[in-house]
Formats: C-alpha cells, sequence, structure tokens
DNA sequence: GACTTACGAGACTAAGAGTTCCGGAACTGT
DNA sequence: ACAGTTCCGGAACTCTTAGTCTCGTAAGTC
C-alpha cells in the first residue's frame, strides 16, 4: 500500500555513508552529509535507518559477509588465506572506522553489541572452528585446540596490528600464519 | 604569579571523570557532568585540559604506569605475570572505555594517535621485549622472536577477549600464556 | 478518484563541546 | 596597603549535530 521505497535511495545512502566513513570517519560523519552526498532528504534515511549507529552498522558490518576462508590443502595455507580474509575486511577504508566507533560505543549499549556478535563475531568464529577441524581431519592437528581463545589471538592479532599499533600489513598474514601453525602444532 | 591552580581542583577534575567513565563511558560522559560532580565550574576544567580528549587521556591514560613484568624465574610465569599486567588495566572500568573511545577518535586525529602510541603502546611493547631478552638469556628461547608480532599478538588477544568478545578473564592470563610459552619454544 | 506511503527540502528541538563574562578570592611584587 | 594577575564557581552564550516534524508533491494500491 502507498507509493513503495525508491531502491536507488537504499543504495545511494549506503554508498554516501561508507565514503564519507572513510573520508571524515565514524565521530566525523554527520548525518546531514550523508543526505546531501546521497541527493536524499534526511527523512529518507531516518525511514530506514533509526539511528547514526544503525545506519554505519548497515553500510560497514551488515552483509558483509566474511567469505568462508577456502581449503587450500594444508593448515598453514588455510592459516594465511583466513588472516588475508580478516586484513582485506579491516583494510576496508570504511570498515576499520566503523568498527572502532561501533565498538567503542557498544561499551555501555548492549544491543548493539549484541548485533555485532552475531553479525561478525560469531561468523568469524565459524570460519576459524572450520579451519581447525579440517586440520584435524587431515591428521595435521591431533586434537582441536581452545578455539575461543584462537578466535580472540587471530582476530585480536590483526586488529590490533592495524588499528592500535598501526603497522603495514604486506607481511602479517604470512607471518602471524606461520607463527600460528607453529604454535598449534606444538601445543599437543 | 596571581593566584595559584588549587591542586584538590585538578584532582576532583580527574576523579570524577573516571567515575563517569566507568558509569556511562567514554561517549555518555559530558563535560557539564564532569564539572558537577567534581563541584567545579567547566572554566576550571577547560584551563587544565583544552578537550574532552584530552581530559579523559590525563584521566585514564597518562601516567597509568603499567609496572614492568616482574622476573618471576622462567618464561611462562613472565608471560602469565606479563598478561596479568595487561588484564587488570583493561579490566579497570574507567580504562577500557577510555582506551575505545580515544582509539576509535584516534583514527581520524593523528597527534592522538601518536599520544597513545607513547604513552602506552610503547611502554607495552618494551615490558614484552624485557620479557622475551630474559627468556633467550635464560636460554629458554634460542633467539628472540618476532618483536613486532609477539606484541600484537599479546595485546590483541587480551583486547578482543575483553571488548569485543567479551569473555570472563579469570582463565585468560593461564590459557595465554600456556599457550605463547609452546608457541614460542616451537618457533625455533 | 480516494487513500496511503514515499520523496526532497527545510524548519525545528534538544543536547553537548567549547567560550566568555561575572563577582570574588588568593597570591606576588612594590 | 595596594595594584596586578591568575585563579575560583556559576551561568549565559555560540555552534554543531542527532533526531523530529511539516511542507508540497510524486508514485503507487483499492
Amino acid at each position: 500500500m502507498g507509493r513503495p521505497r525508491d531502491t536507488r535511495v537504499d543504495q545511494a545512502v549506503l554508498d554516501a555513508a561508507r565514503a564519507l566513513l572513510a573520508e571524515v570517519g565514524y565521530a566525523g560523519l554527520t548525518m546531514d552529509a550523508v543526505a546531501a552526498r546521497a541527493g536524499v532528504g534526511k527523512a529518507a534515511i531516518y525511514r530506514r535507518h533509526a539511528t547514526k549507529q544503525a545506519l554505519v552498522f548497515a553500510a560497514a558490518v551488515h552483509g558483509v559477509e566474511l567469505e568462508p576462508p577456502p581449503d587450500t590443502g594444508s593448515l598453514l595455507g588455510d592459516l594465511e588465506a583466513l588472516a588475508r580474509v580478516i586484513v582485506a575486511h579491516l583494510g576496508n577504508p570504511a570498515a576499520a572506522p566503523a568498527l572502532m566507533g561501533l565498538l567503542a560505543e557498544a561499551g555501555a549499549d548492549t544491543s548493539l553489541g549484541h548485533a555485532l556478535c552475531s553479525a561478525l563475531i560469531e561468523v568469524e568464529r565459524e570460519g576459524n572452528a572450520a579451519v581447525l577441524e579440517r586440520a584435524v581431519r587431515r591428521g595435521e592437528l591431533a586434537r582441536l585446540p581452545d578455539i575461543d581463545l584462537f578466535h580472540a589471538m587471530f582476530g585480536g592479532t590483526v586488529l590490533s596490528w592495524m588499528l592500535v599499533v598501526r603497522l603495514p600489513t604486506d607481511e602479517l598474514p604470512r607471518r602471524l600464519a606461520e607463527f600460528m601453525d607453529k604454535a598449534l602444532r606444538a601445543s599437543h
């Protein structure tokens, strides 16, 4: 009933939000700027996204689809592929500011934390588990390692490397994968 | 010349900021609330801290003095002590929101990033290096590992565990230390 | 054609960062 | 003692921004 939503507006809003996230970061992004860049009214944004948080979440987190890590045939190869996926995602100039901004605000707001969890963290955790289970099946690992710890280590290392310490990422996937490969094989 | 600053005001402002950070987080902290809680005028705050960022930095980051990790006699013990220091610091109800908030804003602002680096990251990195060098001297490690990677892994894991995935921290120092101990010994 | 919802545009409210001014207090130099 | 300076709490102020609301109009359904 009534006039249907214009899907070009949906897209223009998300595109504008991503562009502005990359240019001015989470705190610097204003709803007026998004509306102006998208060539739409602010009401059209708020009709789709209740808050700035929700807009940023939709633009930079939702449906990002960390593709499941491919089976490269070895644990080392799988780990490097896994690291490359995370590095590529965090290297996206819109995703990094969005993630940090949302994570900072999720401290107080529990529902946002839950949304982030189910959208990103759970997905990534499952990818990690798949890689490790494959290694067990291949016989590369004697038994399944501590998945919580592995998950925090793998994602946390990339996060810290890129967004806290801020080092170049060319060699990170290889170095991280080699280290974790040896570590996993050594921990019985 | 002129009336000297009242040091009780300095302290009251920082205490109020820490209390509010713990209660309402970085985004929820307002300068008016800090002034009211501290029983001072806003001008007294801005006379000491140019911006909200600077206030939070001074209240929750500056001079935190991650104490240098003690020599426990073994790499495993040193690693667990190191992890406990980081967990304790990030577990501080004022420090965690402050760090996330500042880190999120540091994306756009480079000077804040530099300040965070020299105040926290460099200090922690030196602590890490000290532990690893001690292990080499003891003969537990054949040679010095990749310190950049170790630094990002150790801090990043705790960060991710506590602030992203949000799991209980009782066993984290032991599990992380045991894993890293085996990993370091295994990586030649 | 009646009704409903979307649209861009812009006015509007509320809240918060940062500034400025007040009357008064504390300290320094003469 | 007194002038000059910097502090103090308090409050009024500017400016920016999130979010709401109201226009007049367009695009659909019954």
